[in-house]
RNA sequence: GCCCGGGUGGCGGAAUUGGCAGACGCGCCGGACUUAAAAUCCGGUGGCCUUAUGGCCGUGCGGGUUCGAAUCCCGCCCCGGGCACCA
């Protein structure tokens, strides 16, 4: 039996009911359900059908509560796939897209799933991205757009531009996996670091909302340090163009550094203001715009030789973070703030441009990285703070003067073998000499301050956003340049600047940029010829509101109504992969507060949510799921196991199989054709295209085995070391179809497996026995429910509903069968307030099994059963039990299972006359007794010291204690 | 290196205000039905000892608290994930 038939019969009538309509309704409590839209890739995978499934069951749990659900889905159809698609299958991205999206669609409508399709969104289209270009114009208007040089992450094989998030730790290409460069162009980004604190600040009203786990890599990637910054003035002469040069690259760059009384300063940022006296040189990024201009004479070329350098060799190696600490003696001195020494200033291809002002003042004392460039360079290592036990050591055995004049004249006893990076108390510090060095950092820089050298500072690891790709595929950005009025925007009523359809991949780089009629515009300012912005967003910034959008998707003039979002809003429950805990979900909550700034949705006077609306936060409770892998078998794995040289594998395959056949991987009466048995090994791999990073499948495949044979082979090895699990892939051969499933079982048997497989947020290896565990329980349970229907078919046109009044005629083996009905339903209902799934799954099993094993049933608990075992399942196969509750008659009475409300239990069925006690002598369960449920402590210590096994173990004993807890256990210590 | 999360049968996992460890499912073993197989149904299934009865051990390892610990505390080990020259 397959569900199919039954499933599209419901999924038909449920549409054309339109069953899943949502609209407003003040007059009801709203709870929004959303899982991460999709890619549109090509086809559904399993962990989407995880993500909705889990999505599905909430929203309809909520339906049945009563809630008015909004439960969406969309397309986030923007992006490279598509382009790499046309090109390689001269497809147009929007039509390969389209296709995606309508096959997905009907594989989604396939599942179940109660969407609302009426809301359905799809971000590639006019009507969304215009919103794109509405909200960036303004999002400029009030300065959180700027345009910038800057060194960017560039793709070479999809000739783009990738955000710091969107290149892996090895430096590679998050999408296509080729090593990143670094290339120099203008950009346009997002001040998401003007909300570096409240993101940050914020996640703690998250608390117990979102996952742990996601709150801290947020909190990490955030990154947010306290201290100071400290102005060091550079030991030069400036003349009239290079002070010129340098006023005008000050602005550019914020003030890392700048001019004040024709003198030249470098701002640095510093943890450690209590170190400020241990400086001993200065160092600045290699791609820090003052070292070319600052750097002497003589040591130009050397300065320009390693700007070179770093340029090229290091970005790759930069990543993985392998590569030798070097720089280079500028040649240039600073003058310390304070005590007006003077040291030199390195170039060091450690320091990152990007953080802090990229300028670092160095103390090799008491930083470690500091203390081995010093080594390597030679330059001097000045000690400021001692540990407390020296101190004290110091402090005792010193007379007062000795003691101060050691403080400010200190030598360490021998040269320190490494940095000294602990806590302490300053020496070597002039006034501040003896201070502990965490007062001292407040001291010195209240100092520094003072002199109008520093100040207070916190620095964010977080970088502003750079949402420009050199792409076709994505939202054109609404920007005109004119060689009178430079960058002009777009006007509002010019909105969508839409993308052109014609598009030529003939040629590598963007294509829009090539695209004349798309470039040529007018000046809205001037009305001369200008051209217009090739760079398309990022596609985070489709995904980063999306959610907004669903509150009024047909929207024509706004991007969404305040309304709207008013009620709908916040997403109540969100669910989606771990993947996306830092990028999606830091981007949507910077998006939610920045629209929120600039008014575009307002604070709703009174919502249960109001919280978040003023925090600007999104997403009410966040649920991360687990990955569906599978097992697979890498040759590797079996080349170690039979102690095979993976280098060498010069056996014969005939030798090979014998290794195999010993360590019973294939069985014995397995043969192999003569022609190729005399082959080597590395020959048969070879001519197979076989690699050690390759299923073990193909190689049984390409013996020629019968494809049973080898399933067979595959399952045995499933639970041995010598499978891994592994997210599905088309190169390792371990991915499974959903499609595939639900053509041979049905959606609600896929749907309840991938339930009941594993907790939500963990990962778990697809097997199919276990999907077919869960079928043969739905179909045991349509059977069992099939078999009541003559009984409940009697009754249900007359029968009052009224079951309580039936339970005290029932059978003591009724009683109890009507006892777990309503333990299920509570058990359930608990659960499912918990997103604990797979043990709901669990507790349809248990009752099924008791059901299965009363012989006799009275129909009036038939009913009852069939009533509230159908409603309790409902949102975990909701068709299953649509077409049971037509069949046995509740339709017809109440209308579609999917309306109908989650069920009460009773309470008085769960009340027992007779409870089993189990009895523990000094902690060991010895015993159990069934006593009535009202015993009283004395009467039950009677009854238990009569009973015969325990009297054997507290025979000629004492009793020491007699420990009960009510109705659950007793513990008797002898 | 730093920060999280987690170690329970052959496997996925139950048991979280400390109270019967191993629910439920998979797999495996045995049985029924069948000419046979599949499907289905029934029974068994943590380990060791024992004829049953029963006993001992057992939630990564070592200690502790407690009448009682998978659960709490201390110290280790292992696995998974995130971040990593961030000044």
């Amino acid at each position: 039996m397959n569900f199919k038939k039954i499933e599209e019969k419901w999924q038909k009538i449920w549409e054309e009911n339109k069953v899943y309509k949502v609209e407003k309704d003040e007059s009801k409590e709203k709870y929004y359900v959303l899982e991460m839209f999709p890619y549109p890739s090509g086809k559904i995978h399993m962990g989407h059908v995880r993500n909705y499934t889990i999505g599905d069951v909430i929203a309809r749990f909520k339906r049945m509560q009563g809630y008015n659900v909004l439960h969406p889905m969309g397309w986030d159809a923007f992006g490279l796939p598509a382009e790499n698609a046309a090109i390689k299958h001269k497809v147009h991205p929007k039509k390969w897209t389209l296709d995606n999206i309508s096959y997905m669609k009907k594989q989604l409508k396939a599942f179940g799933f109660s969407y609302d399709w009426d809301r359905e969104i799809a971000t590639c289209n006019e009507d969304y991205y215009k919103w794109n270009q509405y909200i960036f114009l303004k999002f400029l208007e009030n300065g959180l757009v700027y345009r910038k040089k800057t060194n960017v992450n560039w793709c070479p094989s999809c000739q783009t531009v990738l955000a710091n998030e969107q290149v892996s730790e090895e430096g590679r290409c998050w999408r296509c996996g080729s090593i990143v460069e670094q290339k120099e162009i203008p950009s346009w980004f997002f001040k998401i670091t003007a909300y570096a604190k409240e993101l940050l600040e914020d996640l703690e009203i998250l608390k117990n909302k979102w996952p742990e786990k996601v709150r801290i890599m947020q909190k990490n990637w955030i990154g947010k340090s306290k201290g100071a910054y400290i102005d060091f003035e550079v030991d030069i002469e400036l003349d009239k163009e290079l002070k010129e040069k340098i006023e005008n690259l000050s602005k550019e760059y914020e003030n890392r550094f700048f001019i004040k009384d024709n003198r030249l300063y470098i701002r640095v940022f510093t943890t450690r203001p209590d170190t400020v006296f241990g400086v001993t040189y200065l160092v600045l990024a290699p791609e820090h715009p003052l070292a070319p201009l600052i750097a002497s004479e003589e040591k130009k070329d050397k300065v320009y030789g390693f700007i070179e350098k770093v340029k090229k060799l290091d970005l790759k190696k930069r990543f993985r973070g392998d590569f030798e600490k070097e720089g280079v003696d500028i040649g240039t001195n600073i003058i310390h703030p304070i005590t007006g020494e003077k040291f030199p200033i390195y170039l060091a291809n450690f320091a990152i441009f990007d953080y802090g002002t990229g300028a670092v003042m160095s103390v090799p004392a008491h930083d470690q990285r500091d203390f081995d460039f010093a080594k390597k360079y030679d330059l001097p290592i000045k000690v400021v703070i001692i540990p407390e036990e020296e101190f004290k050591k110091l402090k005792e055995n010193l007379s007062e003067d000795e003691f101060l004049a050691i403080l400010q004249n200190y030598h360490p006893k021998k040269d320190l073998e490494k940095a000294y990076e602990d806590k302490g108390y300053l020496v070597n510090s002039a006034e501040f000499s003896g201070l502990y060095n965490e007062e001292a950092k407040k001291e010195i820089t209240k100092y520094l301050k003072s002199l109008g050298k520093g100040d207070f500072a916190t620095q964010y690891r977080l970088r502003d956003w750079n949402i420009s790709r050199q792409r076709y595929w994505g939202t054109p950005i609404p920007i005109i340049y004119c060689e009178n009025c430079k960058v002009v925007p777009v006007p509002e009523k010019d909105l969508p600047v839409k993308l052109p359809d014609e598009v030529d991949y003939s040629k590598p780089g963007n294509p829009l940029e090539r695209n004349e009629k798309f470039v040529k515009t007018i000046c809205p300012k001037c009305g001369k010829p200008a051209r217009r912005e090739t760079d398309t967003m990022d596609t985070f910034v489709d995904s980063s509101w999306y959610f907004l959008r669903f509150c009024s998707p047909k929207s024509k003039d706004k991007p969404f109504e305040k309304d709207d979002v008013s009620y709908f809003m916040v997403v109540d429950k969100y669910i989606g992969g771990v993947e996306h805990a830092v990028l999606h979900l830091l981007y949507s909550r910077f998006f939610m507060k920045a629209l929120r700034d600039i008014k575009l949705y307002d604070i709703p006077k009174e919502h249960k949510q109001k919280l978040f609306f003023e925090k600007g936060e999104p997403f009410y409770v966040l649920v991360t799921q687990g990955m569906v892998n599978k097992k697979w078998i890498p040759m590797k794995n079996i080349f170690k196991f039979l102690n095979l040289d993976e280098s060498n594998l010069n056996i014969s395959l005939k030798d090979f199989i014998n290794l195999l056949k010993e360590k019973n991987i294939l069985s014995q009466d397995i043969n192999i054709s003569e022609d190729i048995s005399n082959i080597t090994l590395d020959k048969f791999l070879k001519d197979n295209f076989i690699g050690s990073e390759d299923n073990f499948l193909l190689f049984l495949k390409a013996l020629s085995l019968k494809e049973d044979e080898i399933e067979n082979i595959l399952k045995a090895l499933e639970d041995t070391p010598l499978a891994e699990s592994a997210k599905m892939s088309k190169s390792k051969l371990n991915v499974v179809d959903p499609e595939k499933m639900l053509e041979k079982y049905g959606a609600d048997p896929v749907r309840l497996y991938i339930l009941f497989a594993a907790p939500v947020e963990k990962d778990f290896d697809w097997k199919d026995e276990g999907l077919e565990g869960t079928y043969r329980f739905l179909k045991r349970y349509y059977d069992t429910m099939i078999s009541f229907k003559e009984d409940i078919e009697s009754l249900i046109d007359t029968f009052d509903f009224n079951f309580e009044r039936l339970a005290k005629n029932y059978s003591s083996e009724e009683k109890n069968l009507r006892r777990k009905l309503h333990e299920t339903v509570k058990k359930v209902y608990e659960y499912l307030e918990k997103d604990r799934f797979n043990t709901c799954v669990s507790s349809f099993m248990e009752l099924l099994n008791e059901i299965q094993k009363v012989k006799s049933i009275s129909p009036t608990l038939k009913l009852e059963i069939a009533y509230l075992f159908n409603l309790i399942m409902s949102p975990f196969v909701p068709h299953i039990t649509e077409e049971l509750w037509n069949i046995l008659g509740f339709q017809k009475k109440f209308g579609f299972i999917v309306n109908q409300r989650f069920p009460k239990y009773s309470q008085k069925a769960l009340e027992k006359d007779e409870i089993e006690i189990p009895i523990q002598i000094n902690g060991k369960l010895r015993s159990k007794l069934t006593v009535p449920a009202d015993i009283s402590e004395n009467e039950l210590k009677e009854f238990i010291l009569k009973d015969e096994k325990i009297k054997k173990y507290i025979e000629g004993k004492q009793i020491r204690k007699f420990i009960y807890i009510p109705k659950r256990l007793v513990n008797i210590v002898v």
